[in-house]
DNA sequence: CTGAAAGCGCTTACAG
DNA sequence: CTGAAAGCGCTTACAG
């Protein structure tokens, strides 16, 4: 059977097309009696609006788009995303807004989806996550003038909004405490280096080590997995200078460091101090528990959603910069112990 | 600047709508020539198809989707949804597909979500999950002819193809294990009683544990979130008869679980052994790592994405039993201690 | 308040 | 091989 149409609902109430659509759309311009006449029909019969025909009369889609350049297996076991994702979902949902992923290879092929689905109009505004240091999708971005709000600091780039936080706090703060507990040789593992917050990072955590005399203030670089946290973790002490406590740019990485620093025998926070950054359920449940940079994600998430509904709504809207991430002392810090 | 469209192409390449149409979509009818002409042109101009004037002439849309019910915020810390959609997203990226995802509160907004996407074709099929014990989601869906399909054991019903695993036989295979370990009282932790698959896990519980003599073969059931684990699990600890092993229905439980033992100060496995059921990077690196019920997930998205594609296309699709869970032991099992 | 009509950007028979 | 035209299902000025 067809599916119906307002031309069909127009022959049943004896009205034209176009006072179905001003009443099925809340419109002036008929009676409240047809109204409620069109609407029963509508209900009666059926129908649903047909979106691509709204869509082709300049309708919103009513999603939004988020395109990850990230091997989809990792979704999977990196907390990060699902947070913000959840988070953003919790504010579309409320409002009866679809949320379309879509994962992609390389970074020509990102931009190549945002070109299409704004072409064909399938999202009114994306959300850009991942920021690199020299990121050409910006300027693609900027040039399709789709709606857009950049999820991570974004520096001066006229036009773009974004939703970000302070990434080099929580490294001062890490290492202030650490090394007013005693530690003096601190290490990090790092993020891909490619991604501007963890260039951010480094680079406040050279600096502050330089300011306290924190030597040598190594980052190690890593792709993020558990793999490669555990491959620099045990680099790391297996070297003659052995260092007394270990930044960590994601969770995932410091509890496979904390089960490293266990296979060799090392104790922690005895011989070793562990920090993570980003502060999910894992850390909580390990033993010891991990200290953490903790922050609201889905919260963040949340604000970013909310963010571009306004840009797609058209009004004038600002950067928000959300509370960075603080933090949260655990059994896997304590002063380092007297060397032998 | 207005957008390009095939009748900007059309003027020109000196040819009709339709010629163009023909050219651009590899479709016989115009010389190759003019189709070269034709899509030089429209790479020059930097035309891209008009979704929504497709979907109107009857194209698909290219994406599926999925309705998630439950609390938005739960999808980052349940590793499973991750690795299922990881899965997903891994097989469609492959082929160009979008994946939309939207959260709803309860079961009459997903079927309203359904009936929506379908009017406005806006997904050529959708992957239905947590199948309900009774379930109108599967009627309502077949009612409106929507390329379906079901993640998870659907039972008998006619023309809906399902991906789905035994979800008993790893229940047996844990409790004859526990069993033949020395364990003669065993409690589980399960889900929401709601869902068939819990249902299908509580009988074959209840089951095998008769079978094997080993009483009371108790399920406390949960929402599967950590916090309900923990409760659940400090009640069984608590009783007077306390279990000598706990077998829990979701990762994130029973490593709640493993920290409410710990907390309790008894020792696992040697006060009481634990089984989670799905196998995350959480269940690997807590202390002791937990004895789990493992599966490759992503792989098992991935099969329902590729069946959902065939349904699509219109072939005749069988459903898929994957393989099912088998349990992968560690330090959290062990033979009970004798009592004092 | 209502009707008739054009237009959104494609696809696809139907004639030449 | 190519052109002219109808149609997909809506929305929205424009007349009455």
């Amino acid at each position: 059977m067809k599916r119906p149409t307002i031309a069909d609902i127009a022959q049943r109430a004896g009205v034209s097309k176009g006072a179905v659509s001003y009443a099925l759309n809340g419109q002036p311009g008929v009676s409240e009696s047809t109204r409620r006449r069109v609407l029963a029909i509508a209900k009666e019969i059926g129908w649903n609006p047909n979106g691509a025909a709204r869509a082709l009369s300049g309708a919103p889609s009513d999603t939004i788009g988020m395109v990850l350049r990230r091997p989809a297996r990792i979704l999977g076991v990196e907390p990060f995303f699902m947070e913000l994702i959840s988070g953003v979902e919790a504010e579309l949902s409320a409002r009866s807004y679809a949320l379309t992923l879509q994962v992609v290879a390389d970074q020509a092929a990102e931009i190549e989806v945002y070109r299409r689905w704004w072409g064909e109009r399938r999202v009114d505004g994306v959300l850009v996550c991942d920021l690199r240091v020299d990121d050409p999708r910006i300027t693609a971005l900027a040039d399709l003038s789709l709606p857009t709000v950049v999820v991570g600091s974004l520096g001066e780039v006229a036009g773009l909004v974004s939703v970000w936080s302070d990434d080099a706090a929580p490294v001062v703060e890490a290492v202030e405490y650490l090394n007013a507990l005693g530690h003096r040789h601190i290490a990090r593992v790092g993020g891909l280096p490619d991604l501007r917050h963890t260039a951010v990072r480094t680079e406040a955590f050279e600096e502050v080590c330089r300011r306290l005399n924190v030597e040598p203030a190594l980052t190690i670089p890593t792709d993020y997995t558990g793999e490669d946290g555990a491959r620099a973790t045990r680099r790391l002490l297996s070297s003659p200078r052995r260092p007394t406590a270990i930044l960590y740019d994601n969770d995932v990485m410091a509890v496979a460091g904390l089960a490293v620093a266990h296979e060799m025998g090392f104790s922690v926070p005895g011989d070793v101090s562990l920090v993570a950054w980003d502060d999910s359920v894992l850390c909580q449940l390990v033993h010891p528990p991990l200290t953490a940079m903790s922050r609201d994600i889905p919260a963040y998430g949340g604000h970013a959603a909310r963010r571009l509904l306004d840009v797609i709504a058209g009004g004038s809207v600002a950067s928000l910069q959300d509370v960075a991430a603080h933090l949260i002392p655990r059994g896997s810090t304590a002063a380092p112990a007297p060397r032998a």
